[in-house]
DNA sequence: ACAATTTTCTACTAACATTTAGAAACCATC
DNA sequence: GATGGTTTCTAAATGTTAGTAGAAAATTGT
């Protein structure tokens, strides 16, 4: 059984490299205007050299989807778990929005990867990754399901329609934020945040936002 | 000079099949799944077929994503144009939301495509749609400006951030929009405008545990 | 019946993904 | 520090898929 602890292969880092190529190239260009030609130029490498590496430019592309899925709930959950045990379910779900907007917008190239093809892909891919996502939804449902039980969300919001939706605030962020123009990550993660729990409007009677959360 | 009000040729007819097969088609399946094949079966025709009324498929997947903003554009306008002069920013906004939502939704398959498809285009038909999503995205900046001056919205809000995340809320819903599953699009459309504005918290007039969230 | 319009059919092409044979790089061992 | 086996990469060939072109056939309207 080989030993966990020793150093990564050639292999292993050759493959990272164009995992982590694939991503900056998916990330930028989409699902269907990526090419592997483009993914082995960035990983400084010929096109075919991607075969010794990955059986087919779907298991790469698959690879990439369950890094992006994985990075994401590590951050948040980590992030989460950070909050002091004084922390309300609201503050919760607050530090995960700003976290996962955070993970698409610059934390991650998997992630924005991930949300920026994962309507793309062919069925097969999608088929298998959508286990995945299950399970990282249902992480995200407890969080909203909390909020909902402690008062914080009104009894009578679709948790399913109200998770969707902020998923596509979030997400579609890797659509359009550009880090040279345009508001800054922080800024864009501050109001999802705000957007998602307290909407745009200002009401008087409504307690200011919490924009920045204790703990990361 | 041909009438404007004669009876749409045969042509005509035509062209309107394969561009509403055109829409099912990539509403359903993304771009990159979407073959011409498929567009010209559900067209009832065959594949070449296609060439005597669109040069390519650049030109088809341009017209549908004209389409797509065109109908929603004057969908939008139209609700918010059929208010009463009563009615406030916040109101025409609102019905900006709800409809653009439903539009995405349930109202034009052209507006579901195009908000499916609009992140994974060739740069060449992204370029060319971009004047026309800026012409759209310039009305709605107008309906937002309006409820902030109005202090409806509060002054701190950058509003091209709040604008990009609500359509994201907004057109992500065409990747996940099951009609047979699921809340109803009136559902979605109603908890758009809710997130969007008020968000999901109810409103907190009592105290909040703890001093966990920092006003900013 | 005739001319114009519309559709079909077949072949061609371009763009990529994939395979394979072998070269090059790597690495432990003598 | 040569050597031989293994791992990794390359170059070139092959396969596949879908878009496109154009002549021929079918259809339509007058």
């Amino acid at each position: 059984m080989p030993d966990e602890q020793e150093l990564p292969s050639k292999s292993d880092r050759t493959r990272q490299r164009i995992l982590d190529a694939a991503a900056k190239v998916f990330r930028e260009h989409g699902y269907a205007a990526s090419r592997l030609s483009d993914i082995a130029e960035l990983a400084e490498m010929k096109t075919g050299s991607l075969y010794y590496h990955f059986a087919s430019r779907e298991e790469l592309v698959a690879e990439i989807m369950h890094l992006g899925i994985a990075t994401a709930s590590e951050h948040v959950r980590r992030a989460v778990d950070a909050l002091p045990a004084t922390a309300t379910a609201m503050d919760r779900l607050a530090t995960a929005i700003r976290t996962h907007t955070m993970a698409v917008l610059e934390i991650s190239d998997y992630t924005s990867a991930e949300a920026r093809i994962v309507g793309q892909v062919p069925a097969g891919i999608a088929k298998a990754h959508r286990t995945e996502m299950r399970k990282y939804g249902e992480y995200w449902h407890e969080l909203f399901l909390a909020a909902q039980r402690s008062g914080d969300i009104g009894a009578d919001v679709d948790l399913f329609a109200a998770r969707m939706l902020a998923f596509g605030a979030m997400n579609w962020t890797a659509d359009w934020f550009n880090p040279r123009r345009g508001p800054s990550a922080e800024t864009i993660a501050d109001h999802a945040v705000r957007l998602i729990l307290d909407g745009i409007r200002t009401t008087p009677t409504k307690v200011r936002r919490g924009a920045t959360v204790l703990g990361v």
